[in-house]
DNA sequence: TGTTTGTTTATTGCAGACAGATTTGTACGA
DNA sequence: TCGTACAAATCTGTCTGCAATAAACAAACA
């Protein structure tokens, strides 16, 4: 009987820090949320020095900011951070769907479609939530990353989509006309990866990511600001507000 | 008078990974190399503790790979991995190239210009040396890179320099007429970037990042492999190979 | 001599403890 | 009532100690 390993069951730092991420993510923790070390050690059922480790790991993914005495925070963009992140996705962005376009197989391509199709199907339905869509889209995109085989720029354009995706991808699909709007872009999308055309296929997808951020900016600048907060209690405007920067 | 932070000249979580990076990207420490946690403490004068935050930093930047109760070693690519990840240079460095053409400051670009002479003298130089011109193109794309006015892409690029650059960076500027074809992209690069066109300073990056590549690929095939091995003693090819692979 | 097994040592990973700093709560005075 | 000063409590950051594991070494055996 080979002896067990004493780590069995127990959550590792990697593990915490995917844990911590989902909850970001997910939107259970909100931006400038404080990231207790004894919470989250109690929480997990361990030491508070894997929680440390775990936070560092979500600090140099830009998702926390630790301040030194204060502890960490769920990272919060300011908008010119959006800015720059939407930029660098956009071209991130372009370049999976020309890789794609080159790369993709045949069950890939077939997958792709019937993403796509599910998209059409929600497009059409006027009761179709933005949240609904925007989770068909990431079905669409992770396709689409998938076939582009760079788990590099797949790993980067994730974790820019993390860091602003939740709070502002939204916008970009409020109404039925934009979810439209977003849908046609993407059957144009699909023709352009099934034609292996990567040029056609980057050019697209540049444009069609730009205008999805025109139109979210938009609406984020139309509407008013509650809106665009979480639902439940307001941040304080007081409170210390973390900015991104290079950890290293 | 305000308490003296007891942290006073003390060696914090990240100024131990910039150490700790440093001596990874100048080659102090090889790839493969074993980072242990008790030695890293001793160097910094600081518990174990804060040398495993700052392994977890680097580690998320795939600067080196934690394995469960072996240790950190510095990371070695893989072979595909160097090839997903010059893929995702040449984007990133065709989009940096575009955005400079589009906001590239005069002053900056007096800079860019100054850089680019110095280029062109050491070119022209027999006697440089493969280092020299690699700090040269340094010190071009960082202003190139400054001049594009995304940090988060800058970043990005740099993480993803750092990871394959220096052993591979020598070899696409190993014999004279290598640097005099780089010269010449960075020449062709400049004027566009002064024409302020972006396009053309776009696939201008590309096309040059590939052509660069090509020609490190090449000679890494040609040569025998212990020119490519770092001086000093050679890698036993038994050690365990850590992969990079997302941490989250 | 080569291989396998047992032991010893070194290192990792984590829990707990400690010093310092920040924040919170309270009492006091204007 | 509001602001300030002080004190207690809380939390962060670090250090030390301990259990568990992996590597290195030595000895026994084929």
């Amino acid at each position: 009987m080979k002896s067990e390993n004493v780590n069995e069951g127990r959550f590792t730092p990697p593990d915490i820090a995917r844990a911590v991420r989902g909850m970001i993510v997910s939107g259970e923790l909100r931006p400038g949320d404080h990231l207790s070390t004894i919470d989250l050690a109690a929480r997990f059922c361990v030491s508070r020095g894997p929680v440390r480790e775990a936070l560092r790991l979500l600090e140099s993914r830009a998702l926390v900011r630790i301040l030194p005495r204060k502890g960490a925070f769920v990272n919060s963009l300011q908008d010119d951070e959006v800015g720059v992140t939407m930029e660098a996705r956009e071209f991130i962005f372009a370049a999976m769907a020309e890789l794609a376009a080159q790369r993709i197989s045949r069950s890939q391509l077939a997958d792709l479609r019937r993403e796509l199709q599910q998209l059409a199907r929600l497009a059409a339905a006027p009761a179709t939530t933005p949240n609904e869509f925007k989770l068909a889209t990431y079905a669409f995109v992770s396709v689409l990353y998938g076939a582009a085989r760079n788990p590099r720029l797949h790993q980067i354009i994730r974790d820019l989509s993390e860091g602003v995706g939740h709070a502002f991808g939204h916008l970009s699909m409020a109404t039925q006309e934009m979810r439209q709007a977003e849908y046609e872009a993407y059957r144009l999308l699909t023709n352009a990866v099934t034609d292996r055309d990567p040029r056609r296929a980057g050019d697209l997808a540049r444009r069609m990511h730009a205008a999805g951020v025109a139109r979210a900016t938009q609406l984020q600048a139309a509407i008013p600001q509650a809106v665009i907060e979480f639902k439940g209690k307001r941040r304080r405007s007081g409170r210390s507000e973390p900015r991104t920067q290079p950890v290293l």
